[in-house]
RNA sequence: GGAGAGGUGUCCGAGUGGUUGAUGGUGCCGCUCUCGAAAAGCGGUCUCCGCGCAAGCGGAGCGUGGGUUCGAAUCCCACCCUCUCCGCCA
């Protein structure tokens, strides 16, 4: 959600982000809310004030009191009435791209800022994964169906193996290495959480959602991280706060429907390591660099090619000010695969959450930084192990950092 | 799911219709005292909204949402959460 002070005094600042986002967000109509708001609660204190002071001369004045709160609650239901409507509008607002952030409106317009390694080359005929996984008995396609239909599948045997060895390789990697505390959050969360991360009201399409009980299933760890501080106020010298979390993720997939239907890159269903920042704003832009490299050096580990995009605005996510997208490179299916997306938010969600920090002792509080990325998403990642490390036998070798916890050299 | 108890400011804990943003203690900040520290004393210390360049002024907030009243933290209704016991269960 974006300040509506802002919106208030830079408002073609405000409408250059939707347009440059393809987004519709009626911004005219939020100013045009936000001042009849401003001249409803004018009137609306005054009435107020008014009733205190006569409220206490008792017996004396019941009769002004009547009729004084008879227009109070007129007034106040008008206010209740235009600050839903605004909140309403308020909520659909995309965020304003940082400066650096390129136009543009779809994946070709991404810039590649670096790369990492040699995309590899294979002495024999690269096999996508799906094959590999049914010769070697470790993913079961079939029967993923029979149980759950399209776009779910079986993990059996070394297959379930390697997935659960990266997940615990990822990590051990961020808390020991990069400085995250592990969380382990919900996997259902309520309604304002949805809203919180920003996934509400805009993306309802695309979420597992229990009427009854109006529990909503998080496609990303991001949801209930960004909504662990909900309404607090953190001590500045706790900032800034790491954290990575592995979940489960579920998403509907429609605004996807007949892509990538082969294979498991694009599940109802994944897994995902992701970490996530608190900073303090001043922070925010070094500390997505930094995201960034802790998302690399897991590839770096795994020894994967990979490039780093910067996100045109067009790309980038509702709730994100900048991103950047790690893309690693699979020789069977013949395509770079998204493993990763850092982004910055800037205090967008924290507005949303009400997260704030006291940057001094007695100074007001201001809203947090959040930041977040993938750390990574598994499916994509034994995709890009499983065809990287093929050998022409059909086996796949298991790379060195692995190996302790997939307990073999080559799964065959 | 059933029965009971309870939800007030950092925390503890008063308050059952009338200057109560809310007694008191505690924590925190500043000052006094001290060679320094502790103790003691004094002062300050919540958040949001509106107006204002600002100082400041006004409004709102006692789990949440409604209601009664000239006036509600206090009364009424609904819901949520926590604790104890019972039931069920990985």
């Amino acid at each position: 959600m974006l300040d509506i002070k802002i919106i208030r005094e830079n408002p073609d600042l405000v409408k250059k982000a939707v347009k440059d986002r393809n987004d519709s967000a009626p911004v005219d109509e939020v100013l045009r809310l936000d001042t009849e708001r401003r001249r409803n609660i004018g009137k609306l204190d005054a009435l107020r004030q008014e009733r205190k002071a006569v409220s206490k001369e008792r017996e004396k004045a019941q009769e002004r009191g009547r009729a004084l709160r008879a227009e109070i609650q007129e007034l106040e239901e008008e206010v209740k009435k235009i600050d839903g409507q605004l909140q309403e509008l308020l909520l659909q607002i995309p965020n304003i791209p940082q400066p650096d952030v390129p136009t543009g409106k779809d994946d070709c317009d991404n810039v590649t800022v670096s790369t990492w390694g040699e995309p590899r080359q294979l002495s024999f005929e690269a096999k996508p994964h799906w094959t590999l996984g049914e010769k070697l008995n470790i993913i079961d396609f079939e029967r993923g169906v029979k149980l759950s239909g399209s776009r779910f599948y079986v993990l059996k045997g070394m297959g379930a193996r390697l997935q659960r060895a990266l997940i615990t390789f990822f990590l051990d990697l961020h808390t020991q290495k990069h400085g995250y505390q592990e969380i382990y959050p919900p996997y259902m969360v309520k309604r304002e959480c949805m809203v919180g991360a920003g996934q509400l009201p805009k993306l309802a399409d695309n979420i597992y959602h229990d009427a009854e009980e109006d529990y909503w299933f998080v496609g990303t760890a991001e949801i209930p991280l960004t909504n662990l501080h909900r309404d607090e106020i953190l001590p500045a010298e706790e900032l800034p706060l790491y954290y990575c979390a592995y979940t489960a993720c579920f998403r509907r997939e429609k605004m996807s429907a007949g892509k990538d239907t082969r294979g498991i890159k694009r599940g109802h269903q994944f897994d995902k390591v992701e970490l996530y920042k608190f900073v303090t704003p001043d922070t925010s832009n070094d500390e997505l660099e930094k995201l960034l490299h802790d998302a690399e050096d897991v590839c770096q580990k795994l020894g994967l090619a990979y490039r780093v995009r910067l996100l045109c605005i067009g790309e980038v996510s509702f709730a994100a000010n900048k991103s950047y997208d790690i893309d690693v490179w699979s020789p069977g299916c013949g395509e770079w695969l998204e493993v990763s997306s850092c982004s910055s938010c800037g205090d967008f969600q924290a507005r949303r959450t009400n997260v704030r920090y006291r940057p001094e002792p007695e100074a007001k509080p201001q809203f947090v930084h959040t930041l977040n990325g993938s750390g990574l998403a598994l499916p994509r990642i034994m995709i890009a192990i499983m065809e990287n490390y093929q050998q022409a036998d059909g086996s796949i070798a298991v790379p060195e950092v692995l190996q302790k916890y997939v307990g073999a050299k080559v799964i065959k």
